[in-house]
DNA sequence: AGCCCGATATCGTAATATTCGATATCGTGG
DNA sequence: CCACGATATCGAATATTACGATATCGGGCT
């Protein structure tokens, strides 16, 4: 009854499957998976630096460069620079960047909420457990 | 504490850092992350189909196919039809595939026992189960 | 038998994502 | 004031992924 031999293979078939689900019911914002990614960690408010983006999404700056461009494109964030220290950049949401965080915040956690409703209070403590160890394991 | 306000934003963090983390020490064998991917879901030496392949990964169809395309250049795997249905075609690693998938499952299962070994073992059990009601979320 | 429909995989095309190396700018500590 | 690390971007290249169209095939229906 496993479902997989591997953790690390059922992260990364997971990842896809609910990347594909979200973007489904996202469809009409027209935003891609990288996008929303974005959108959904800046969806608090809180203006953020590249670097600190890259980290809360697993990617590196310059991957974070291109999809800022995007998004910028489209008028939903804007870069400005950070006081009292000029490299880096602070991105924040427009009024539209907003509105669409907004949305897929709440997507999300329609989600979420319809997935892990029955599920057992312990499983999602495990489950972010097992997370955070992956993440920090020695190389 | 709480690492994260979201589950699948957890989830996505945590299979880039870890899909980072087996790309460097793989990164002799000079394979992608999707080939990485496909290769260790035929590790177990089992033939399949490009749709169940694309299951296994939580890609679609036309998605395996050009992963598939470099590791058939590359001589890591062949393709041949299904005896009794010619529409499908099974996918086989070669002699070097072989090869390349065995290191595979070896530095994905060495990584995992360093990162799952203090673990509760619960948590393990949690992790799968939200996994699972992540991927049968009804949309 | 013949036919239509769904399943399977591929192809062409295009947009995104990701990386690497180089570069410009900026803080900090000697 | 100078060297070094940090930060972000740029240019170029490759990889990834998707969509629609196409070819092939199995199976059921008449």
């Amino acid at each position: 009854m496993s479902p997989d031999q591997s953790a690390l293979l059922a992260l990364q078939r997971a990842t896809h499957v609910t990347l594909h689900a979200l973007g489904r019911e996202l469809a009409s914002l027209g935003l891609t998976a990288a996008e929303i990614n974005a959108l959904a960690n800046l969806a608090d408010g809180r203006a953020r630096t590249v670097s600190e983006l890259g980290v809360a999404t697993g990617s590196r700056p310059t991957t974070v460069t291109s999809v800022l461009d995007r998004l910028e494109r489209h008028g939903h964030i804007t870069r400005g620079p950070r006081p009292g220290d000029r490299r880096a950049v602070l991105i924040e949401l427009t009024g539209t960047g907003r509105r669409a965080a907004a949305t897929i915040q709440q997507t999300l956690a329609g989600l979420e909420r319809r997935a892990l409703a029955d599920l057992d209070p312990g499983a999602l403590a495990g489950f972010h457990a097992v997370l955070q160890a992956l993440m920090e394991v020695p190389s």
